[in-house]
DNA sequence: TGTACATCAGTGAACGCGCGTTCACTGATGTAC
DNA sequence: TGTACATCAGTGAACGCGCGTTCACTGATGTAC
């Protein structure tokens, strides 16, 4: 078949979307090109025509995850007054740590991530500074090299207490997890605001 | 051939050593039952006199190397008298964040491990309130509850501290989320005893 | 406007490969007599 | 002490299976005349 302008770019677009909400649920290496393919209503061969190998969409995907998988939270923290309490309560959700599949790349895929090589690995390392800054902007700190330092030590906790938080299957463990996570975050910031 | 009393047990303490350091490397799925035999000096038949499948080398391998991953970390840490600050440092060194191999197993494949189910996943939820315990008794803190609580955000920005340090391929950045790593925890800490 | 041809996103059978697992077999040593 | 047999950890060929990838083909639509 045939099909409009446009419609190559569309179908490219679903499978990168798709690629990256999978990624983050179940990991790289368990979602195939079939299981892919098929969810966005195509079969496996077709998939070629829109990229090299899986390598490269895996690449492509977490290039577009890695920005966008936390922009709700960026988003809505940025709205507010007090931006970085609204991040942090924003981050240690129920509601984050129970969709890992629509969150944050960096809490779903860390260590899988560090084991990587080649392109998905330089991906993966260069998204980081830009994603810190970007927490660091929302600290009342004036001083970009300080913002950066407590952001780092911020996202650590932040990561760390979702991770953890989506380790246990215990769920009143997990809310505790998520609440003292919260607590220390706040407790964090108060501290480099005394500094 | 038939081998001396002994033997047998030795061969599958050996299994599972090489396991549990070669999950943390390289992850648990990229990790193959012929690889690791091989590893071990025998061929993949073999594996099945010891394990049932490797399901169940997983889960035995993760039970012994959730609790003995860290222990040369805790022991260094409880000889000495800034037990926590020691404890800190050392989880956050350049060491540590090198050898993941031979490190902490939540650090290593925290996310991975939250995908499983069954046993594995079972064995890992169930080691986690040991870990944060012991960390808690590294504290100053004498109520356990608030040791628990003050151990949980403190494990989670250790554990997002490394693992942000492996992601990276700067250097540069790595020591300094290393360094953010450890001031922040130090921070934390002095703040809890305030408390 | 009607006809002939070119395009190319998507199809689905087939490829080699490595995975986890099975199983008939090996052969040095322990045990029975 | 010597001989015959049992044991069983480990061997390696073979299994079905799903993976990533290739490729000849399809057929609705765009384009040329």
């Amino acid at each position: 078949m045939r099909y409009g302008s446009g419609h190559k770019e569309e179908t490219r677009r679903k499978i990168l979307d798709i690629a990256g909400r999978r990624f983050r649920d179940e990991g790289i290496e368990a979602v195939g090109v079939a299981s892919l393919m098929a969810d966005a209503g195509l079969t496996h061969g077709g998939f070629y025509a829109h990229f090299k190998s899986k390598d490269e969409l895996v690449a492509t995907a977490l290039d577009q995850s890695m920005c966008e998988s936390s922009d709700r939270i960026f988003d809505l923290a940025e709205q507010t007054s007090d931006k970085i309490g609204t991040f942090i309560r924003a981050y240690l959700s129920p509601t984050h740590r129970d969709t890992p599949g629509k969150g944050c790349t960096f809490s779903a895929l860390t260590p899988e991530l560090a084991r990587q090589d080649g392109s998905v690995r330089a991906t993966a390392s260069e998204a980081l500074p830009p994603y810190l800054d970007r927490i660091g902007r929302l600290l009342p700190t004036t001083d970009p090299a300080s913002a950066r330092r407590q952001a780092t030590a911020l996202f650590s906790l932040l990561m760390g207490s979702l991770q953890l938080a989506r380790l246990t299957e215990d769920p009143a463990l997990s809310d505790s997890i998520l609440e003292s996570g919260i607590k220390a975050a706040l407790n964090l910031v108060s501290v480099f605001e005394g500094v």
